[in-house]
RNA sequence: AGGCGCGUAGCUCAGUUGGUUAGAGCGCUACCUUGACAUGGUAGAGGUCGUUGGUUCGAACCCAAUCGUGCCUACCA
């Protein structure tokens, strides 16, 4: 601790590895079991300022309990995550000209492996820099052996139980993966779009024609009916007709369905069942014919040979073209309009026939809903649950198939008849269902949606299916920490599936976070440019770097120039390195119960300042000789080691109260401002004074210095979970106790709270302030030595100055303190500090103009107060209803502005004599 | 369309069941390199809490309306 600056790279380094060593993050054998599920980040992934913030959380909360005394496990992990690690493994393989059909399915996955070992220890470095305690030793991923079990066996249970099912359905399908998607994974946004009017022939009258809006005018081709309201007077007639589809020439029924809108568009509607969720709702009630006319990649398949084939966009154009050249397009408007697109390969999403696995989730829905609605989990803040609500309360069936490789495979298999046998193995299936050999069978192609399995990783990772010992101690778990936008896609699945298969929740409460964003509070994104790695603010980044992260690899590579210009303006010299620990305090800082998380850098550097500040009181404690080694000390304490005592004391209950809230930012709040405040600005510089004096012996020096020690040591155990590298540097360095901080307990209020007032030190520090500002207005240089002449002083104050009066000179640069009846003389500037006048006098001449226009200021504000507290005492509605306090405490307040009131009163009537 | 939020100092945000003079960080102003720290010290300026009503002795906080803004969910061709 020699450097006097704080320099985290060289300190933060070392501790984890020490930390993982020695085991410290393992459950201690003893204790109340406390237990944090990581939501699994992607093993291939990276880790971005959402898990930044979110780890940050949970370590808190991890270490917090450890020293707690809590057997405390924070399980750690990863997620196969399907779609995105085989698109990205995909893309590698295309960028070599090879496809994945190429390959075939074993060999695939054997690549996917491959990706997976190279970079899947990337995240878990990152969350290791990060400080997160978790435990190593236990790390699951969904994918290996005993989380495929869980999955199996969940899937085969849901089966026979008849909860899961195989159903032909219109599904989401993403053309570009060709895989199905669930209802969550497609986004839909407002763009601009274009309604078409058609003439649809009335068949058997060449003459009439309706007219139908449409802004899929592909689809015209797996159209099966028209449909008109019941009740729209235009249309009526035609009900039970038939019209000509305009380019396939086929003759379809005019239906009539409350669905239609009569005001919209034409108030007449084409239905395509095969390709709309709508139409095909409506074809069931009306048993229309359901007509598909895309493939897996979304072109054309039907019998005209001039359609067949060609992309569905490329459709579209030839088939407005061939309208317009036969007169059949009537007219076009613009028209805006939500397209569905998939969340990750963002094609736009085709509605399509396909067969598809299914949860049938409503019984599993309702145990979730109860369960939040008896409080037997509970949202943190509590509002969530209503988003909770809304969504399982109109909750769909699950789509749980994806045709994709990399995932887990459904232990399904056909024989030759396509039925279905599902069990664990084919070995298995063939036993249970007695199928003899020569059945051939084979397994489903299809894998399970990722989801799935992290809606067991609650107990799934605690070795369930198994009835281990972890299970049995740590399920349900303590707290699960997440943000709200997978709520519905993670939490709402894990409550569902613990319920069912562990017959409880998997954990008590929910605490929501907000979502990280930049400072102008723009989500962050790669396509937008504006993505900070958490990395980079721990150990900085030059600027061209910065631009190369953020400007490569896009999208829209045509966003490239724009990117750079604002990454240019926004951080001209690249980013500062700013530690782990002032970017996990920013992160605590912020965690308010907001939804948003505007992160400003600005808060990050003030913090690491913070770190500063910590440093260098921790340096002028080590530099101060320690002589007293044990608690012996104690009961000679004076008032100001009390009153530092005392503080910390409610430091220690409101820290710890804070961290059992979940705010964060209290619990962050609380901390700076002690340390800065109480225990730098004025323990360190009343001690100083002390230290440096000759007044004062040996022994109370010892004193002053085992107490510095002793809060500073309190300071870095209420602080380590927030901050652990610092603490652990500070603590080591100067404590030599050959532990670590999580090895302590968390301070015990009972010894710093002190039943002796120590209204003096509070007294002292206002009569300091009340001088260092007159010194400010009437400018007296900060090193200037001056004089004060006290008046007004009652016993209290008498008492007071006998034994502080050394310490007001100090710290207030007085050099002596005097006290007179009377004051004639003129010639003093003037303060006033609750029931006293302290006249400090000047050898100058002063300017009694500006003097008189200072004290008027100053009493002007008084004035004002006071008149808003005398408003109220005179009424006696006030005096009867407020609380007795309220009012007590009113007329305290206006007492003693009045009496300040009068001393200024005093002083300028002397000036004016 | 429905649901949920937000609007407080120049900026980013707190404000825990309504109670004295509405807080913090950053930025800004003045002065200061004193032996823990200029990543610092001391002092200061800056807000009619989006608007309008209402409830109350008392409202940033509760209620109603309104304007602005964001997110989520949803089947308008």
């Amino acid at each position: 601790m020699a450097d006097n600056k704080y320099n985290p790279a060289e300190i933060e380094g070392k501790w984890y590895e020490e930390w993982e060593k020695n085991k410290i993050f393992s459950p201690s054998d003893i204790g109340n079991p406390y237990c944090i599920m990581i939501p699994p980040p992607n093993v291939t992934g990276t880790l971005h300022m959402g898990h930044a913030f979110q780890v940050t959380l949970m370590d808190i909360l991890c270490r917090h309990h450890r020293m707690l005394g809590d057997k405390t496990l924070w399980q750690a992990g990863t997620d196969h995550a399907g779609i995105a690690t085989q698109m990205v493994v995909e893309r590698k393989l295309t960028a070599q000209g090879i496809s994945r059909n190429d390959l075939g399915r074993e060999k695939f996955i054997d690549q996917v492996w491959d990706w997976k070992s190279q970079s899947g220890d990337m995240i878990s470095k990152q969350l290791r820099r990060m400080g997160a305690s978790l435990d190593w030793e236990s790390e699951r991923f969904t994918m290996d052996e005993g989380l495929s079990k869980a999955v199996n066996k969940v899937f085969i249970d849901l089966y026979e139980e008849g909860l899961i099912y195989k159903g032909k359905r219109l599904v989401n399908w993403d053309p570009v993966l060709q895989t199905a998607l669930s209802d969550l994974e497609v986004i839909s946004s407002e763009e601009d779009g274009k309604i078409w009017q058609i003439k649809y022939f009335i068949d058997n009258d060449s003459d009439e024609y309706l007219e139908i809006a449409t802004t899929r005018p592909e689809t015209i081709l797996g159209d099966t009916a028209v449909a008109v309201n019941p009740n729209d007077e235009k249309y009526k007639k035609y009900i039970g007709k038939n019209v000509i589809v305009p380019i396939t020439g086929k003759v379809v029924p005019i239906i009539s369905d409350e669905y239609v809108d009569i005001d919209f568009g034409t108030g007449c509607l084409k239905i395509t069942p095969a390709h709309d969720f709508n139409d095909y709702e409506l074809a069931k009630r009306h048993n229309l014919e359901i007509v598909n006319i895309f493939d897996a990649s979304a072109r054309i398949k039907c019998e005209t040979k001039e359609y067949n084939n060609l992309d569905r966009f490329e459709a579209r154009k030839k088939i407005l073209l061939e309208l317009e050249e036969t007169g059949y397009l009537l007219k076009t408007t613009k028209h805006k309009m939500l397209i569905p697109r998939g969340d990750r390969s963002h094609a736009i999403i085709e509605p399509l026939m396909t067969d598809q696995w299914y949860v049938k989730i409503q019984s599993l829905a309702d145990e979730a809903i109860k369960c939040v609605k008896e409080e037997e989990i509970k949202f943190v803040p509590k509002n969530w649950e209503k988003t909770y609500f809304e969504w399982m309360n109109n909750i769909q069936d699950w789509c749980i198939s994806r045709q994709l490789w990399w995932g887990h495979r459904i232990p399904a298999w056909y024989d030759e008849e396509k039925n279905i046998f599902v069990g664990k193995s084919e070995e298995d299936v063939r036993k249970k269902y007695d199928l003899k050999d020569n059945i051939d069978l084979t397994q489903d192609e299809d894998v399970l949606d990722t989801w799935f399995s992290s809606s067991l990783w609650p107990f799934s990772t605690l070795g369930w299916p198994d009835e281990t010992e972890r299970v049995k101690t740590f399920y349900p778990t303590s707290v699960l920490i997440t943000g709200f936008d997978i709520i519905f896609f993670w939490v709402a699945r894990m409550i569902m599936m613990g319920k069912k298969f562990v017959g409880e929740i998997p954990f008590k409460e929910i605490y929501v976070h907000g979502l990280v964003k930049d400072s102008s509070g723009n989500k962050m994104s790669k396509s937008k440019g504006n993505i900070i790695d958490p990395i980079d603010l721990i150990d900085g980044i030059e600027l061209n770097d910065l631009i190369n992260k953020r400007a490569s690899d896009l999208m829209q590579p045509e966003m490239s120039e724009k990117i750079k210009k604002n990454t240019k303006k926004e951080y001209p010299n690249g980013i500062d390195s700013y530690g782990t620990d002032a970017l996990r305090f920013t992160f605590a800082s912020l965690a308010s119960n907001g939804r948003d998380i505007n992160f400003d850098l600005k808060r990050v550097e003030g913090y690491r300042n913070f770190c500063n500040k910590l440093w260098n009181a921790a340096r002028f404690v080590k530099l101060q000789k320690n002589e007293i080694e044990n608690d012996s000390g104690q009961t000679n304490f004076q008032d100001e080691d009390l009153w530092i005592r005392d503080k910390l004391a409610k430091l220690i209950e409101d820290t710890n109260e804070n961290y059992k809230n979940y705010r964060f930012d209290f619990a962050a709040k609380g901390l700076y401002n002690f340390i800065w405040q109480d225990y730098c600005s004025w323990y360190i510089e009343i001690s100083k004074s002390k230290l440096n004096s000759d007044n004062i012996d040996k022994n109370q020096k010892n004193i002053i210095v085992y107490n510095l020690r002793e809060v500073l040591k309190n300071i870095l155990l209420l602080l380590h979970p927030i901050m652990p590298f610092i603490t652990e540097e500070i603590y080591n360095d100067i404590f030599k106790e050959k532990k670590f901080l999580q090895n302590n307990t968390y301070p015990d209020i009972r010894k710093f709270s002190t039943e002796k007032s120590v209204e003096n030190i509070n007294w002292m520090i206002e009569i300091i302030s009340a001088i260092r500002k007159t010194r400010s207005e009437i400018g007296v240089k900060p090193n200037k030595e001056i004089e004060i002449m006290v008046t007004g002083e009652n016993d209290k104050d008498k008492l007071y100055f006998k034994n502080l009066s050394f310490l007001i000179m100090s710290l207030a640069k007085v050099k002596n303190i005097s006290f007179k009846k009377a004051d004639e003389s003129k010639n003093y500037y003037t303060c006033v500090s609750n029931n006293l006048k302290i006249l400090i006098p000047s050898s100058d001449l002063i300017d009694i103009k500006l003097e008189t226009d200072r004290l008027t200021r100053e009493k002007e504000k008084y004035i004002s107060q006071s008149a808003g507290i005398e408003e109220r005492l005179s009424k006696s509605e006030f005096i009867n209803n407020a609380p007795g306090h309220i009012v007590v405490a009113d007329e305290q307040k206006l007492k003693e502005l009045k009496l300040q009131i009068q001393k200024i009163d005093d002083q300028l009537k002397n000036y004016s004599k």
